[in-house]
DNA sequence: ATATAAACGCAACTACGTTGCGAAATATAT
DNA sequence: ATATATTTCGCAACGTAGTTGCGTTTATAT
């Protein structure tokens, strides 16, 4: 097991400590936290503003990503694949503007409760390419929203309603 | 071939002004369309709180369906289903609050140009999943949006840069 | 014709995210 | 080690999409 800052550090991208504190409550949560979501788990100190910048800074490099919901709010999420093997920008190399990354090819679908608004990432579930689309479209990334019920809220008695995913 | 007026009436939906107008704007887009752009169309004294007013209404009721863009907001697109022989809300009905209407099950995938920002129904592209959604959770909704570059931008030479949809 | 309800128009407000810019911290060169 | 350049940070102000409250108008029911 790995820290984040070696992580980082083995992959060539430059840890700070802000990058580090993200990256750290990102990591603990298994479902994709909203910008306040993570606010919430950071020092009182910290700055609203760094975190957007921090996140657009773990979004480019591949180390995160995030899942339009329904409620027009970025959900972020930490990518499980192993950063090392596949990073190459190196600390004084100029980072690609695109927000679209190389990593970010592991789109697996995503499902979002209508009732309590919590988010979850389907792992295992995967779109299918279909030749359905129509050629001279070109495809970089699919993305799949279920929307429903989840597993707690679809239980017949007491759902969970939890204001702070809404 | 009906107007707009005409299938709201044997829908049992209550046409007014506004409401055919909206309509009238978008049936004839064959793009969906962000609330600004419907605007544009509409004549200049159209208020906008009325106009997102309509659009919810227009959900409700199952005559278009909206789609989330990369940018956070909404595009919204006419049905193509026919309304006449589905729709059952009578004009002193009590609308159902919630937005998910029967008719909108018509999930097709979207595809979002990352170079111009126009987004396309593929009508033909429906949802196809590698694996199984985990039991326990109860679907609604399967949404598909495709991210990559469109017909006109795909093309090597001079790409087709539109402001208005970014 | 009068009462009731739905739709509209306007102003103010909320929420999420962005931009500009100076200060602080970190990296690079001599 | 010191000076210079670059990146990151923190704060304030701004932009945009969408919402809410409320009084007025328009449509429907008796």
């Amino acid at each position: 097991m790995h820290t984040s800052s070696q992580i980082f550090q083995e992959a060539g991208l430059k840890p700070t400590q802000s990058r580090l504190e993200v990256t750290g409550v990102l990591a603990q949560s298994e479902y994709p936290m909203t910008h306040q979501d993570i606010l919430k788990e950071l020092p009182e100190s910290f700055d609203r503003v760094t975190l957007y910048r921090v996140l657009d800074w773990l979004l480019t490099n591949g180390v995160i990503h995030r899942i339009a919901g329904e409620d027009r709010t970025w959900r972020f999420h930490i990518n499980n694949s192993d950063l090392t093997n596949k990073q190459t920008t190196r600390y004084n190399s100029t980072p690609t503007t695109s927000k679209s990354n190389k990593l970010n090819q592991h789109s697996h679908a995503h499902f979002q409760c209508e009732n309590c608004g919590k988010m979850f990432c389907l792992n295992d579930v995967h779109p299918k390419l279909t030749n359905d689309i129509p050629p001279d479209f070109v495809v970089d990334s699919i993305e799949i929203n279920i929307k429903g019920k989840c597993v707690n809220c679809a239980k017949p008695l007491e759902p969970l309603v939890n204001p702070d995913h809404r």
